[in-house]
DNA sequence: CCTACCGATCGGTAGG
DNA sequence: CCTACCGATCGGTAGG
């Protein structure tokens, strides 16, 4: 009965993985409605149909590696003490996400940071809330630390981009543990 | 006598300026002929004709900010004494030059670092060369220090796109003094 | 450096 | 979800 809006959910899942992977290597500005289509053996307006517009394609992408980033990055961090705990369990699933995206081009996220940075629009606010949110949450735990907030924020933050262009630009595949032993440098943990 | 091929030069130094402007805000796949053109009022030919493609349009514009970055953060560190002072020297030039690149959209080398790090072609290979360099360039002198030579370069290439990131997404103007402190920190040199 | 033009592709719409 | 289509723009070429 409820057969056809199932397949369309299921079409619009695969429209968004597809979209993702493409924008991981080429930008979100590289995914095209035509490739698309053609990737997937459909229609433009197939695709389109689910997003109204490229834009709200490129959103869908987002949100969708957005939610991802949050179960295997932010989630699993919460049930750990604040402060210092939790501060090392977010660094070091953030690293290891960033060596598996499960996406061809490593981390869109990262990537639309660049992207996107001077643009104006609403996939710059969706990219720069998440990072901001990100800033926030990083922040509030080291209020837990004593540590100088603003600076070891700012050596925390340098750490993600650094494991996304030591592993895409150099092929560094030890990177998450270099970023790890930082981490604990910044944290003043011992490792 | 020789004016028109004064003139050419000039003309092809306004479109490869006008082309890094445009590639730091909208990226090196951003620029296109006919905007330029427009931007340049010029025809598509006439802006084409000094490169041959877009391709060859995208690397003399690289070339261009390759130079400037030279210019002003390798030459001058390189008058420094070997090991922590030309260290130094490099890192707070490097901070500077991404606070203040001349261009509207921040640094085009750390965003083309990003657009081409998973593309293939003659752009990556030029991107990817320059980063190499400059990765080579801080190895060499992390030698003399006794320091932990792979850790500290790691530590050191995350600030860079850290920094960028820090302006150009969050409007952090303290980023390159933040920058400079972690170096030290890194590096072991009192502030 | 120009005009004039090429085929391909862009995002998107009409109508079903 | 499709076909068929729109105007705009893409990179690039011919010929001058």
């Amino acid at each position: 009965m409820r057969r056809s809006a199932v397949d369309a959910q299921h079409t619009r899942d695969t429209i968004i993985a597809k979209a993702a992977a493409i924008a991981s290597v080429d930008g979100l500005e590289g995914v095209t409605i035509g490739r698309l289509a053609a990737d997937l053996a459909m229609s433009k307006s197939g695709v389109l149909g689910h997003f109204g517009t490229k834009e709200g394609l490129q959103l869908a992408a987002i949100d969708r590696v957005i939610a991802d980033f949050r179960a295997k990055v932010v989630e699993p961090a919460l049930t750990r003490d604040r402060g210092l705990p939790r501060l090392t369990a977010l660094c070091d699933h953030w690293f290891d996400y960033l060596a598996d995206t499960g996406l061809p081009g490593g981390c869109l996220l990262t990537a639309a940071a660049v992207e996107f940075d001077t643009r104006t629009g609403e996939v710059h606010d969706t990219v720069a809330e998440l990072w901001n949110d990100w800033r926030r949450l990083l922040r509030a735990e080291l209020k837990h630390t004593g540590l100088d907030v603003d600076q070891c924020l700012f050596e925390l933050m340098a750490l993600g981009p650094a494991v996304n262009q030591a592993i895409q630009l150099h092929g560094d595949r030890k990177a998450p543990e270099r970023a790890k032993r930082a981490a604990r440098t910044v944290l003043l943990v011992k490792a």
